[in-house]
Parts: structure tokens; sequence; C-alpha cells
DNA sequence: TCGATGCAATGACGTTCGTCAATGGAAAGG
DNA sequence: CCTTTCCATTGACGAACGTCATTGCATCGA
């Protein structure tokens, strides 16, 4: 029945593990969306490291409830932040959590080693 | 009927352009797969740097199909690259590649700078 | 040449995603 | 209090995704 060993010992394991891969694919899956990439881009270019939503909302030509999914996406992804300031919402950049995201992807690893 | 500048000046432009975001987004969405993760994590792992197929379908549990169709979602995204050799077909990472992404993602810039 | 083996490609099915329109809710101003 | 403004949420729809079963194709051994 079982196919036997044929072209190698087959002792090979994952070094990443389902629950650490399911977090990490969450994180990844917020990057791979060009409108969530271009909105990270708009927060990281911004000098005071904060945007209003009503300025997000126009350069990226789609409709106000689009983007505050989109920003939903990222918040749950812990990507970024936002916070009410009176009469407006501000988002910023998580930027520890895409620090760790950078290191996750080492080239030399691959998350096999999270700590 | 446009709704004037409210809260901010709103000269604001998006850094990352839209093709640059699609490209960016198509392989970071490649990474965004609990599965696909686990089986990076076994190219970043091996010790010769490649692993044939046959060793990828039982650790991972999926099907021998299933893990054909990742390989070739990694593939179109730049990430792996698959070589034939007699009988079996060998994959090995791209780590230049993934380099590039891993700099993408640098917090201070997100992609607002590709070169 | 023939059969067996291993990887790739295809079709199908259910689920998730991206988008918009519409609605809800909080905050400031008259 | 009522209106306006702005952000969040919901519902709906089409498209894309992840998975499997099946089929196709190339390779190796007899």
């Amino acid at each position: 029945m079982e196919q036997e060993v044929e072209c190698c010992p087959s002792g090979l394991s994952v070094p990443l593990a389902s629950d650490d891969a399911a977090e990490l694919a969450r994180a990844f899956d917020a990057l791979g969306d060009p409108v969530r990439l271009r909105l990270l881009s708009m927060l990281a270019a911004a000098p005071s490291g904060e945007i209003c939503v009503c300025d997000l909302v126009g350069p990226l030509g789609r409709t106000q409830g689009t983007v505050s999914h989109h920003l939903k996406v990222l918040g749950e992804a812990g990507l970024v932040h936002g916070e009410r300031r009176g009469k407006w919402v501000w988002y910023s950049l998580d930027r520890d959590r895409l620090a760790a995201l950078r290191d996750a992807i080492e080239p030399a690893r691959v998350a096999s080693e999270a700590g």
C-alpha cells in the first residue's frame, strides 16, 4: 500500500508548526493586496507617522467603505493601529510587527525559528 | 458636491505605484497560506538546499496534487525554482527573491522606494 | 516495447475575498 | 435638539482561492 521510500530517506519533518504558519500566513495575507500595500506605503511616508482616513480615500481611488475594510484587515493582522482623536480617526504603522514579519522571511531560515 | 478639505490639506499621494503594488502583492499573497509557508520552511531547512516533491507530500498532509498546485503558485511568484533531474523534480528556494521581499517591508519605507 | 512510478494539469465544489451601496453611530456646530 | 460630517459595519454579488479526484505525460526498469 504505502509507496515505500523511492527517492529519499523521507525522514523529513516540517520545521514550521501549523499554528505558527497560520498566524504568519494571516499577516502575509494582509500584505497580499495592492490597495493595502499602497495604504501602508502612505502611512510609512507620512511625516508625522499617521494619517486621517479621509486623506486615504481620495488618492487610493476606493470607496470609503472599502478603505475602512482594508484598514480593518490590516488592524486585525496587527500591522496598523487606529486612534480616534476628536472627530477623526488616525492610523499609524506598527513598525515592530512589520520588522517581525521581515525577520520571518530571512532567506536562511524562513520562520523556522521564530525566537 | 465634493466634500472640500476638512481635516487635512489632502495634498497626499501614494508613494507606491499601482503596478509595483500589484507585483509585490502577488508575492506576498503567495506567502499568505500556511501550507506554502511550511513548504518554504522545509526548503529553507534542507541541508542540500533542495527537496524532491515526493518528500514534501507526506509531512504536509496534503495530496500530491495540492502540493503541486502550491509549488506552482510559489513558482509563479518567483519564490521557488523546480528542476527535473531524472525521474523526480527537485525544488529550491530563490533566496534573492525572498531577500527582495524582506527589503520591501522595511518598516521605514514599505516599498516606497524599490530601487 | 510494455508496465509501473512520480509530477503536472484539469475539472469540480465549497469557501473566502474585494468591492460597492446602504445603513448605523459617534462627534462637532448651530 | 437637530443637522452635518466622518468613520465603521452590514449585506450582496462576482471573482478568486484551496482542496480533492481524475487524467495526462514523462521517466525508469524489465
